[in-house]
DNA sequence: GTGTTTCTTG
DNA sequence: CAAGAAACAC
C-alpha cells in the first residue's frame, strides 16, 4: 500500500487553514508535517483537523516557529526539541512514532545574518540534531526526517546562485552543516527521485512576482533512512497551494512510499 | 429611465472593495456616495472601479475620513469642502455635478463625546453647511445631500431612544442642527417613502449580536429637493452586506427617481 | 509582501 | 468588533 508523507511550511496555521485543510482532502497524505505554525497551544485549531479525520500533535508559541504533526493513524511516542535547557528547540523539533515509522519534523532556525548570533544557533542546532540523530536512532530503522531547513544545498537549489552564494540559506557553513548530519545515513528523496533540475519548494514575497519568474529556493526536505529510500516511489513539490489566494511562501513537498 | 443613487459609509474603501464592487454590479446605481475611505488618494484603488465601469472622485487622508463619488456617468463640476481654511473639510465634503444633477456626498463629524471640541465642531459644520447651500445653490433645482450625518432625528431612528437620548449622535443640538440644513428645502427621501417604521443604516461593532437584535441607528441620508423628491419613487435599505463576512460597521441607503 | 503583536480609534 | 499604524521577523 502506498503511504504518503508531506512537509509544509505553513507561515500561520491560522492564516492557512483553509489551504491545508483543501489539501489534505486532495491528497489524503498519511503523515503531513507542518511548521510556523505561529500559535499557542490554546489557540492550536485541532477541531477542523480532527473533522478532516486527522490525528494531530503540535507546540507552538505566540507569533513565531511552532510545529505539528497530523497522521491518518494515532502517534504514540511523541517528544520535542534536542534536550537540555533550550526550550527553543520545543517549538521546533516534534517527534513521533506513527505507522511503525519515526517522524522528526524540524523548523531549522532560519539564522537572520551570517555572522550573527543566530546563525551561529543555527549551526548548533544542526550539530545538536547530528547528536540527537545518532545517539537516539539506528539508521537502519526507518525514519524521516522532513521540515523546512532553511538551507539550500547545491547550485540547483536555488534561483541565482552566484548572486547568493555565501547568503544565509546559501552558506558553505550551513551546507557543511546538514550534509553532517545526513551523513548519519538519510537520503534526500526528492533528489532520490529528481536527480538533476532546479525545484523549489520557497518563494519569497518580497521579491515580485518570485513565483511566476520562478525565483525559489528548495529548502523543505523529506530525508530518509535507507530502508524507507529503497521503498520510495515518488517524490514531488506540489506548486497549486503557492499558486492560491493568500499563499504560504512556501509549499508542500511530498514524498511516497511502497510499504 | 429610472435613476438610482446610493450611499455607503465604507469604512475602509480598500478593507471593503469587494463588498462594493458585487453591490455595484448587482444594483448598478447611477450614483454611489462612499465614506470613510480611510485611504490617501495615491492608495486609491481607482482600477477595480474603473473596471466595474464607473467613474470615480475622491479625497482622502491617512486613517480618517475620506470621500468618494462614483458614477456611471462622466461627473464635472467637482468641488471639496466648505471653504475657508478648514482643510479636514476637504476629506468630508465631495460635490459634483453629474447627469444634470448636484450631488453634495458628506461625512459629517462623529462628534465623539457631547461639550467636546469634537462635538463643536459637528455644530460648525452643519452650520457652515446650511450656509453652504443656501449661498451656492437653489433648493428649486435638482439637488442630492447623501452621506453619514451622524444624527439619528426621531425616536424611530434609533434601537433605543430613552437610553441613547442626549448621548452623541442622539442630542437635540445636533438634531436641531441637522434641521436647519434640511430646513433649506430638503426632504429626506427615505422617509417619504416610509413616514414611521424603524430601518437603521448603522449597528455598532462593538454591541455583540447588533444586527441581529437590530440595535441600530438610522444616521446615513439622502435628502433631495423638492424637484427631485416628486419624482422619487423608492428608497430603501440593503442589509445584505451588513450580513456579509467581514462587514462595514453600516450598509447601504439606496433612492430611486423616475427622470 | 505577508504574517505576527500592540496601540489607538470609533 | 474591526478598522489603521507601527514594529518585528522571515
Amino acid at each position: 500500500m502506498t503511504y504518503r508523507i508531506a512537509t509544509f511550511n505553513a507561515n500561520s496555521i491560522r492564516a492557512r487553514l483553509d489551504i491545508i485543510l483543501a489539501w489534505l482532502s486532495r491528497h489524503r497524505p498519511n503523515v503531513l508535517c507542518l511548521q510556523e505554525t505561529k500559535v499557542p497551544d490554546e489557540d492550536f485549531p485541532i477541531k477542523p483537523i480532527i473533522q478532516a479525520g486527522y490525528q494531530v500533535v503540535f507546540k507552538g508559541q505566540k507569533s513565531y516557529n511552532g510545529v505539528a504533526v497530523l497522521c491518518l493513524s494515532q502517534p504514540d511516542e511523541v517528544s520535542w526539541g534536542l534536550g537540555g535547557d533550550d526550550r527553543e528547540a520545543d517549538v521546533r523539533l516534534l517527534s513521533v512514532r506513527v505507522d511503525g515509522l519515526r517522524v522528526v519534523n524540524t523548523y531549522i532556525p532560519q539564522g537572520r545574518e551570517v555572522g550573527t548570533p543566530h546563525f551561529a544557533y543555527k549551526l548548533d542546532f544542526f550539530k545538536r540534531l547530528g547528536e540527537y540523530f545518532q545517539s537516539g536512532f539506528s539508521s537502519q530503522e526507518p525514519l524521516i526526517w522532513a521540515g523546512d531547513l532553511n538551507v539550500a544545498l547545491t547550485d540547483e537549489d536555488v534561483y541565482d546562485p552566484k548572486r547568493l552564494s555565501g547568503q544565509v540559506c546559501f552558506h558553505p557553513d550551513e551546507q557543511a552543516a546538514l550534509k553532517a548530519v545526513a551523513q548519519w545515513g538519510l537520503v534526500d528523496v526528492f533528489r532520490r527521485h529528481h536527480p538533476e533540475g532546479r525545484a523549489f519548494t520557497f518563494w519569497d514575497y518580497r521579491l515580485p512576482k518570485s513565483v511566476d519568474r520562478n525565483l525559489g529556493w528548495r529548502i523543505d526536505y523529506i530525508w530518509v533512512t535507507q530502508p524507507l529510500a529503497e521503498r520510495s516511489t515518488d517524490a514531488f513539490v506540489d506548486l497549486e497551494p503557492r499558486r492560491m489566494p493568500k499563499p504560504s511562501d512556501h509549499t508542500f513537498l511530498v514524498a511516497d512510499f511502497e510499504l
